[in-house]
DNA sequence: GAGTGGTCTAGACCACCTT
DNA sequence: AGGTGGTCTAGACCACTCA
């Protein structure tokens, strides 16, 4: 396998496969670099010219391949450094209200946490809308980043009210803001509303992954409850999409009826 | 508005935000003729040669506009016949039993199934694990490709056990399978058991959604069960990626405790 | 300061969809 | 048959990262 450096180009030959576009037989071949452990999780790739084995290959070929490959979410690039091979994704489920630091850390990975922002700032329209307040009334905002094994994955925007959660910024944010809410104010979550979309990163978000700005990602907007309806927490959080998978499991009330719709009426919410 | 289509380069001026790639100023020209209502959904765009406009863009420079268009989900491409505007998501909650023909059509969206294939078919490793069967053992299997308004935003493959629904193949299997299951077989989902990622479509599912192979996508896959614990249904669906949110709603039970986990417990199934 | 990816031009040929 | 996107080459310059 790891004879596959050898000088001669070897994509010039025929694709493995008959007759699929060259810039597959390239992937194909970085997936077997990557399969037989040549080139393991978190390693750097070749750059793209050394890529090109000199020989009739165009580095907007190559770059092809390595696009495809980053779609497929098998490797990502760190903007104007490389590109790299994905750690595996950990699993996220949304429903749960164990926070980030928690379940990282149960699948055997390193989790850490900066904040970026936290300050008590005017409500933006969509915020101001879920907490029912005018739009510029004061909210806690708290902007995060999060990684894991030392890679960021993710940027979360946070708004809290000040009205059920007074001082909040005085306790350490690093952790598990969850726990802080309950821990300190006695309040817990006893639903959480949350929308999952694949987007493209844009630049605010994507500077602070280290990412380039278009970069795939999927955004996670998560709205908690407590039992009395009031809304806990408003959180926004844009993943890079190879970071993970998400995993929900619902168990359904056995006495539904039959196009009952529990647990919730999927409205939309455009 | 609509006299964008001059015929002076338009974007040879100085980007409209002072200094951004070129790319990114075709992007918000394009963007800006969609929120117009210039260009309204499902709208086919102007070919990329047309785009060029002549003067001095090369067509690769109009291609990565299309394609950060496409990563947002703006617009998408039907293989070899051109680019068009997305329609709206539709909202998919994969936490209810409700199937695609009804929340769909609650949306005010026509869905639409076509049947490719349905089969007694040997079980594949991943779906003999899940029914707890040999590999090999018979199990119906069915292809069926979704639509919306006409478009296919879908692939799934079901594996349904005969031990559970024998003679299943007699009923119509373009509607609501689960329907079927129910009102057939008296079998009804009691937990909902689903995985979600971001990625690429191979070749057997764009081809089959008029897609190009690594457009992005994105799986679910979704494992029900009856009330006994039963494995009812594994489903493998394949989405275009611009074409749905995910919508979740769940509450907790009020009595759990703190770092307790329902309803499910987030292991790594890699 | 060397090397990386990011952006861009200006061609070309092909497979395939559409009419 | 004509037009579309898909693939590909062979350059070039720039902004940025990293050592």
């Amino acid at each position: 396998m790891a004879a596959a450096r050898a000088q001669t180009a070897w994509w010039t030959q025929p694709a493995a496969l008959g007759d699929q576009p060259h810039y597959l037989s390239i992937r194909d071949h970085i997936v077997r670099r990557i399969q037989s452990g040549d080139l393991p999780a978190g390693a750097k790739l070749p750059s793209e010219r050394q890529l090109q084995t000199g020989a009739g290959i165009a580095r907007g070929t190559i770059r092809e391949a390595l696009f495809q490959l980053e779609a497929e979410g098998q490797i990502y690039r760190r903007d104007r450094s490389g590109w790299y091979v994905s750690p595996a994704p950990i699993i996220y489920d949304p429903t749960r209200w164990a926070g980030f630091m928690t379940y990282v850390s149960e699948q055997g990975r390193i989790p850490a946490t900066t904040t970026l922002v936290a300050e008590l700032a005017p409500a933006p329209p969509a915020a101001a809308e879920v907490f029912g307040v005018e739009v510029g009334a004061p909210l806690y905002a708290l902007r995060r980043r999060r990684s894991i094994d030392g890679r960021p994955v993710l940027i979360e925007d946070i708004q809290v009210s000040p009205a059920l959660a007074p001082g909040l910024l005085r306790f350490p944010l690093d952790g598990s803001l969850t726990q802080i809410l309950k821990r300190e104010y006695g309040v817990s979550v006893a639903r959480n509303r949350v929308d999952m979309w694949p987007c493209a990163l844009t630049k605010a978000e994507a500077s602070a992954l280290a990412a380039k700005p278009g970069t795939p990602g999927l955004v996670v907007v998560r709205t908690s409850f407590d039992a009395a309806g009031r809304v806990v927490e408003y959180d926004r959080e844009y993943w890079r999409h190879d970071a993970m998978r998400i995993h929900v499991d619902t168990r359904v009330p056995p006495n539904a009826g039959d196009d009952a719709q529990p647990p919730s009426a999927a409205r939309p919410r455009p």
